[in-house]
DNA sequence: GTGAAAGCGCTAACAC
DNA sequence: GTGTTAGCGCTTTCAC
């Protein structure tokens, strides 16, 4: 196959070390000897072989990161700022796409940690706690968009609740108080965090929780149909809804409209993430900005911090959600209910 | 760091040899010395290194793709159907974004090739033609969306000539004949093929070809958005766009609006892809449909079926699209102009 | 059924 | 400045 050192050092007439060292630019070479290196790597067109290379040098200079969709503009942006911020540092990023499959999820991981990668982003809503807390142990990990109780591993993260708590109240500030919320799918933290946010501002506003508002969603656009087709049927409608991501708030819309209703006239609807989308649509969706970009760059950034200095660095980053504003939701204060 | 192969023959009390026949079901062990061999290996929870395993062996199992822009949904289908097939077969795939960026395109063919893949599909469409086909000399390769004057590269592809001539001639059809055209990224081979069909659909139909309709774009919302504040300073505007990809459609649609026009009142828009943000947008973007999933699909099988068989198999496909009429465009034959 | 020796292609450490 | 030696962790080959 392709040429290795050796032949490279038999072409030059050199030893293999002085081959290496022109390869990796190391110590001192005399010009003249350089030269015939370099013409003999050209010449046998000699590309290194990385497996060789890794395994002495236990290290690959590439960053393996782990998501469950990249066909999901969320996590492409996500990957995307990432991998800005791994190349001006100096590594590549290697990506697997779990498609939500827990054990592809793990075939990754074990590729990744198998010297394949120095570290790892671990974007694995699915992924149990005691699994992550045993992996951080084997490899220098960053966890993005969920918090673990373990102050030992570096995380980055947005607080769900808050940023549903923020949506919520926006709803309550406008009069509304029937409020429906569309969950996102079970086992991802997230989900519940927001159901703990929808809770907490109805709550603190007086306002009771009532369960039959509260349907069970997917992430995706046909769900918020669903939850439309189910909220619809209520003796008592509710006049807002809080969907937990913007695809489903995009469906809840979509159906209403489908069925002869307005939005914002019959229904407000809140959505979360801020997809680009989101503008775009008629009307424009108000929701929770997500601060994805962000979220990616400052993964790697924590993370290859605590790689070079070895040191305990700040390990927690809290970003902040923001409401963005637009033409979906509007005030009823000054309608009889 | 973490155990090794023979720190497990210690442990079990057997040599390296045997424990590497456990860890790859190959000959036959007795079951004593098995369980003992298992049991060691559960203790030191054991990971194999890849780089010395793939230094032996000279394979990997794994599949390198390199893409341009991995937030782009075109991409992120492409590689999710890929990647299916791949698992199906046995490889996983990792991945590449090179962000456009011809070098980190080479960084990534580089590593792949570097023994750390066994095979690539190169959706690269800045690369230059020689440059490919020396590649493919060195390794496995299929040339993803783009093809190439060279019957032993193994391409799968669309002509996208002929898919800018469809959605031109329906805007044509509808009554349009001052038709903007929203470019795609220079040095795209794909870019060109889309401008000689948008030129050869207005010339089969007498329209005289204006240079001041034609804006150049990068494939992301924001040109489109630039392209749409350019086309309206225009003194005579187009009532129709062509955007080389949704992407772009959607941006001029979102600075339309923003602007207090209309699509399709004002302007009648195009996009090329639908992908799936398309069929949910308000309205609905006409677009040319790209067969992405199955680009992505056959892309892998015919690949591998050349990694297996050793052979030269079908090496070129060529995919047909299709018009998918939704409710950006509409006809202004009844207007005056 | 199991083990010992050799070597994959490269670099670290130490000579000279 | 350059070469020699040893060894990274694994599998292949061949012996027993």
């Amino acid at each position: 196959m392709g040429a290795t050192i050796k032949d490279v050092a038999k072409e030059a007439g050199v030893s293999v070390m002085t081959v290496s060292r022109v390869i990796n630019h190391k110590d001192y070479i005399a010009d003249k000897t350089r030269v015939k290196v370099e013409k003999a790597l050209k010449k046998l067109n000699y590309m290194p072989n990385m497996n060789a290379r890794n395994l002495v040098t236990n290290k690959t200079d590439f960053l393996g990161i782990v998501v469950p969709d990249i066909s999901n503009p969320f996590f492409g942006d996500l990957v995307k700022a990432a991998e800005k911020i791994a190349k001006e540092r100096g590594y590549s990023i290697i990506l697997g796409d779990s498609d939500g499959d827990p054990e592809a999820e793990n075939g990754y991981i074990e590729a990744f940690r198998s010297r394949m990668c120095d570290a790892i982003i671990l974007v694995a809503p699915r992924i149990d706690d005691q699994k992550i807390r045993e992996l951080s142990k084997a490899i220098p990990l960053v966890l993005v968009d969920r918090m673990i109780s373990d102050d030992d591993i570096i995380q980055v993260y947005l607080d769900n609740a808050e940023g549903a708590y923020s949506a919520v109240t926006h709803l309550i500030n406008l009069g509304h108080t029937r409020i429906g919320f569309i969950m996102g799918p079970e086992n991802v933290p997230n989900t519940y965090r927001r159901k703990v946010g929808y809770v907490k501002a109805l709550e603190d506003h007086g306002i009771a929780v009532d369960e039959e508002l509260i349907v069970q969603g997917d992430f995706i656009t046909e769900t918020g149909e669903r939850a439309f087709a189910e909220l619809i049927k209520l003796p008592r409608r509710p006049t807002a809804v809080f969907g937990s991501n913007d695809l489903m708030a995009f469906g809840f819309v979509r159906a209403a409209n489908e069925a002869g209703f307005s939005v914002p006239g019959d229904f407000s609807v809140v959505g979360f993430d801020d997809v680009y989308l989101s503008a775009m649509m008629e009307p424009g969706l108000t929701t929770v900005k997500y601060p994805i970009i962000q979220m990616g760059k400052q993964a790697i950034n924590v993370l290859l911090d605590s790689l070079s200095t070895k040191e305990t660095v700040n390990l927690r980053a809290n970003l902040k959600h923001e409401l963005i504003i637009r033409r979906s939701t509007r005030s009823i204060l000054d309608e009889e209910q």
